[in-house]
DNA sequence: ACATTAAGTGATT
DNA sequence: AATCACTTAATGT
């Protein structure tokens, strides 16, 4: 049986019918900031669809080392998770639960079956798919062509939007393995954004001041 | 008080 | 920009 609160509202779902498929087959599952939601290497089994918090989507490297990709947030799903179930291949990439999160999971086999059935559904897959790509190729000449002062401000940015209080709740060796850089790098360009007032540092706290 | 972890900085390559 | 070496500051036990 399910609860008495209504699932969460997927208004980019309009169809009655799709609305009361996502009831009987999705099943939420919470986790807590940090948690490992799919680990790389291992097959996926299920289609996350984010109903709160977000999760962080990282590229592990051979060294044991990570770089960070981006985020799920909300109303997305994952793309990596469509190509994967489709091709029946473990993923490539690893999930962590960047604040507490909660996941309508569905189980693989609906992304072909509502694709033919659910307009709504259909625009959702390729659209997905059309926005990571894009996303994508954006962190690909983030990583080539952009100085590490840009990339760190971006990065800072897009952390403090998923921030509740718009702060950066992070150490600095953290945010190095993101970037791929060594922490001295990011310590001396934060230093050199504190004393320009861009930036207020604190232990294992980061906020900007934008505008 | 002591140990551990985070951050700041100069020097070297 | 990486690495090393070292210092200083904040936090945990």
């Amino acid at each position: 049986m399910q609860q008495a609160t209504p699932l969460p509202h997927f208004p980019q779902f309009p169809e009655p019918e799709l609305q009361r498929e996502l009831r009987e087959h999705g099943q939420l599952r919470r986790f807590r900031a940090g948690d490992i939601v799919q680990e790389a290497g291992r097959y996926v089994r299920m289609v996350p669809l984010i109903v709160s918090g977000s999760l962080k989507v990282s590229r592990p490297a051979e060294d044991g080392s990570e770089l960070f990709l981006y985020y799920l947030e909300p109303g997305e799903s994952c793309t990596m998770t469509f190509s994967c179930c489709l091709a029946d291949r473990p993923s490539e990439v690893h999930a962590v639960a960047e604040s507490d999160t909660t996941i309508l999971v569905l189980p693989r086999r609906v992304i072909d079956e509502w694709m033919p059935r659910y307009r709504s559904w259909r625009n959702f897959v390729l659209t997905s798919y059309d926005r990571r790509l894009r996303e994508l190729v954006r962190t690909i000449d983030d990583v080539s062509f952009h100085q590490l002062d840009d990339r760190l401000l971006g990065y800072l940015r897009k952390r403090g939007q998923l921030s509740p209080d718009g702060t950066v709740h992070a150490s600095h060796r953290e945010i190095a393995e993101d970037l791929h850089v060594s922490r001295e790098a990011v310590s001396r360009l934060l230093k050199g954004l504190e004393r320009h007032g861009r930036v207020i540092l604190a232990r294992n706290r980061i906020s900007l001041r934008e505008l």
